[in-house]
Parts: C-alpha cells; structure tokens; sequence
RNA sequence: GGCUGGAUGGCAGAGUGGUUAUGCAGCGGACUGCAACUCCGUUCACGCCGGUUCGAUUCCGACUCCAGCCUCCA
C-alpha cells in the first residue's frame, strides 16, 4: 500500500514514508477553546481522523496527537465577559468541542495535549533557543529573532520583503525586527501565568504546539496537519523554532493543510459573521451526515458549505439503502471492521485514500460497491459487496449504524406499524382509496412507506 | 501590492492528452393497484484568448474573475 500526501513544504505529492519503519507519528493543531466551534473546524478534525485510519491500516503503530489550546487572549477575554473563571470557561468549551467532533465520527486522538499542561517543556525550548542565540529578551517578553533564522519562510513561501510590504501589524517597540515574535509574554496579576527565568507570564502561540510535540512525539515527526490559514505564521514559526532547537533538522517531514470552508462566497469565519456551529447543525441534521458533506470535497480544495445538507443526506441513504436491501438480519455496521485486516477493504476505496486522500473518489466508489450490491444475486456475491461496503465506510467512518437506525432512528413507533397493518388490509380488500388515504396520513406525519416482496417497510423523511 | 490556490454540466464535486467520474436533481422506461425503493436508459461540461500536438477540459503563455494568507483564525 502506497500512500502519497501533498507535502505544503515541497509543494510537491510525494510519496509517504515514515521516519521509523512500520510507525507513523500524527500532529494536528486543535482549537482554542473560548466558544462553541463551526463546521470550518469540524473539517480537519475529520479530515486527519480518516488519514488516521487509514495510516492505521498500512503500519503496526500511529501516534496521533490533536492539542487543545486553553491559553490565548481571546480566551482571557471570553471569560471576562461570561464572568467566569477562565479555567472553567475552557474546560467548559473543551468538553463542548469534544463531543461535537464525537458526533461527526471522530475518533478520539491517543493524545490530546492542553497548552496549560505544558509549561515546563515551553519553558525549556525557549531558554534552549535563548542559549543558542535565536531568541532574546526584552522588557519581561522573550522574542524568536527571525532574521537569525536563514529558512524562515520557506515553509509558506514568502520572502522577507515580500512580508515587510504586507506588514500592517503595529510593530511593538522592544522588537529587534518587526518580524520577531513572541514565545513568552508578561501576565497581569488577574491573567493566567506561571514563573519562568523572564518573570511570571504566559507562552505565544506558536511555541505550545512546538513544545508538546516534542513533549509527546519526539524532536521529529512525520506527519503535521491543520488548516491552510495556520500556514502562515503559525506553521512557520512553529518550524523555525523547532528546527532551531534541532539544531538545523526539520521538526515536521511531511506538513499537510486542509483548504477552508466557504460559506456565502467567503471563508467561514467568526471575523466575518459567517459561522455556522457544529451544534447548531446537529440540531437539525446528523453527524454522519455533516461528515459525509465535509468529505465530500477534496481536503485541500476550498468546501462550499450549503445551506441545505440534502445532498449528502441522499446520497448517504443511496449507500444504507443497499444495506437495507440486503440486510441479513446480522448486526454488522462499519463499526464491525474496525480492526479487520488490509485486504478486507475494497481496492477502490483504499486507492483513492492513498491518493493524497481523495475522499470524494472514495465516495465515488462506495456508490458503486451499493450499486453492485444492489445488482448482486447470488449470497456469496451479496456477502463480499457488504463486506466491502462496511468496510470502506469504516474507513471513511460513516454507515456506523443498522440500516434500521438510519432510516426510522432509534425509537419504535406501535402506532406506525398499526397503520401499515391496517394500510395492508385494505389493500388485500382492494380497498385501494383507503390504503392511500392511510399512506398520505403517514407522510404527512413525515413516514415514507416502501412496498417489497417481504412486506411494507417505512424510513423517516 | 506580494505570495498561494482555484475557475468543470441545474447544484456539489473528482479526474484525464484521444475513451462514462460520482452524488443530488431532471427526463424516458421497467417494477408497483398507484406510489416509494431499486434497476435500465438518457439530457446537460470543462472561464477567455493564443501556442504546442494528428488530437487539449487535461501541457505552455497571456488575460479576466474568485478565494485564502500577508493580523487572531481550522
């Protein structure tokens, strides 16, 4: 199995080999936790949660890490105007955020890192980079020096000029170069902070991911993902002061970033008033429905996020309606292949997952082996298609569910089973005019009915 | 202004130097008491202008437009 990954620092697909045979390590950068998160962010959540899976399949060991960040001013500032205390108000978003991902099929990362757990290891790195001359201290702040750095932005491909022009940051005074960034700031008495060699304060942003990867992965890892606005300047400050630190080495081999939702012909942002939360959608549709629109679209590629969820909602109840065609009263769901061997999933699928993890060709796929499977006629035929169904959607981490749930949920419903039994004996009279009557009632109240040679089935609509 | 990426059928969205993407929707047919489900068939396409080529949606160049980043951002 050959898995081929765009790598954002060649710019270039390159094939996927890891550092250490036979294991793969995984970092994503996870949210800030000062408010309920939108679709946008639920995108690389299930994005790296399908590599993931898919790494899983290829080599014995996968280290995933997803941090979350649980300092940042805007943090700070979230929890002033709730009026509660700021460590309650992230635990109280992290939680939130957890089980939003949770409900579009993410499974949980092996770890899951929180900035604050951090201190000591930030602290290190960054009287490390002091040490070694690419850091400095000024006025209770310590600053990275990018111009001590001759590979700054080589990882978003801009050049130092080119930033100069675009520079329209106030430039804080105690700078050496207005480029210089923050790893450690001064705190106030009423904001988080912690004692360090430079006075108490809190870290930046960019040295806590830096920091808990080399906490949690070692110096250097394989696999590095997030959205393509964290490219610049996160990444590439995460780069500088990890390669810094190295000595020279690059901290991340292969760096992956997913392309950003629109919505409205812009990208989903707070800033532009465009956000639709993950638990404002889940009121209304599924998960597994909002994953299969996020996976819809190329992961690089910009995602129109839509109104109306009822394309991905139909065209998962094309891929359960073959499972219900041919349910075997067995209780085997996606779910069921978690731990099945490569050669269990279907060629297509797996081709077009390696193939820097082209979704919606796996998709494709999967609406072929349904339509196979609805064509198929003898049960060895019917068997090996399912198989091959459940276990793309493993994979893909959708058609976790009985067909049954799908389609009529959970609860049972007494009164529609009378209906369609009463519907059935009108019909066994002729009574035609009657059994319509009944059909219509039951659509109204949102029930579909389906005739088949086994009897009369219904799926809500 | 600089850098990056894009422009595909009604909508979403892959891919390819010559051959069906796929899904949703539409249309015709089969099945059905009629529907629904499903099956079979089918309409609709590659921004614009040049170039390379026997042949370009696919490669090259110009242009137009769009998005992202350059500030917090998935």
């Amino acid at each position: 199995m050959e898995i081929t990954l765009h790598n954002t620092q060649s710019g270039q697909r390159e094939r996927f080999e890891p550092l250490v045979p036979g294991e793969v390590s995984v970092y994503v950068c996870g949210p800030t936790v000062y408010d309920l998160q939108h679709i946008g962010n639920g995108r690389p959540a299930v994005i790296f949660d399908v590599l993931v899976r898919l790494l899983r399949l290829a080599y014995a060991k996968v280290t995933y890490v997803r941090n979350i960040t649980d300092v940042d001013d805007k943090i700070n500032a979230a929890a002033l105007e709730s009026g509660e205390s700021i460590a309650a108000h992230t635990a109280r978003y992290a939680a939130k955020y957890l089980e939003d991902v949770a409900e579009l099929g993410v499974l949980p990362p092996d770890v899951e890192p929180r900035a604050t757990g951090h201190i000591e290891p930030i602290i290190a790195m960054i009287a490390k980079l002091i040490d070694i001359g690419h850091a400095y201290e000024a006025e209770g702040h310590v600053l990275f020096h990018v111009p001590s750095d001759p590979l700054y932005g080589t990882l978003s491909k801009r050049s130092l000029e080119d930033m100069r022009d675009g520079a329209r940051v106030e430039v804080a005074p105690y700078k050496k170069d207005p480029k210089d960034f923050v790893l450690w700031k001064p705190s106030t008495p009423e904001l988080p902070g912690w004692d360090s060699p430079w006075g108490r304060g809190r870290p930046g942003w960019h040295i806590e991911c830096s920091a808990m990867i080399r906490t949690h992965l070692g110096p250097v890892i394989d696999i590095h993902g997030g959205g393509s606005d964290l490219a610049f300047p996160h990444h590439e400050n995460e780069s500088a002061q990890s390669r810094c630190v190295n000595g020279g080495t690059p901290s991340v081999r292969y760096w992956l970033h997913n392309g950003m939702l629109t919505f409205g012909g812009a990208k989903m942002a707070k800033s532009v008033g465009n956000v639709v939360t993950i638990r404002d959608l889940l009121d209304r549709h599924g998960g597994e429905a909002l994953r299969y629109a996020l996976l819809s679209g190329h992961y690089r590629q910009e995602l129109q996020w839509e109104e109306s969820l009822t394309h991905a909602e139909r065209s998962l109840d094309t891929l359960y309606q073959a499972l219900r065609d041919t349910d075997d009263g067995g209780n085997d769901t996606a779910a069921s292949y978690s731990t099945a061997g490569a050669d269990t999933f279907p060629e297509d699928v797996l081709d077009a997952l390696c193939a820097d993890l082209n979704t919606p060709r796996a998709l494709a796929a999967m609406h072929a082996l349904a339509a196979d499977l609805h064509r198929a006629e003898d049960d060895d035929s019917v068997r090996a298609l399912r198989t091959a169904l459940l276990a793309g959607g493993w994979l893909l981490g959708i058609l976790t569910k009985s067909p049954q749930e799908h389609f009529q949920g959970m609860a049972q419903d007494a009164t529609v089973e009378r209906m369609i039994e009463e519907r059935n004996a009108a019909r066994a009279a002729r009574d035609f005019a009657r059994a319509d009557e009944i059909r219509d009632d039951l659509a109204a109240r949102g029930i579909q009915l389906e005739d088949t040679s086994d009897g009369t089935r219904w799926r809500r609509t």
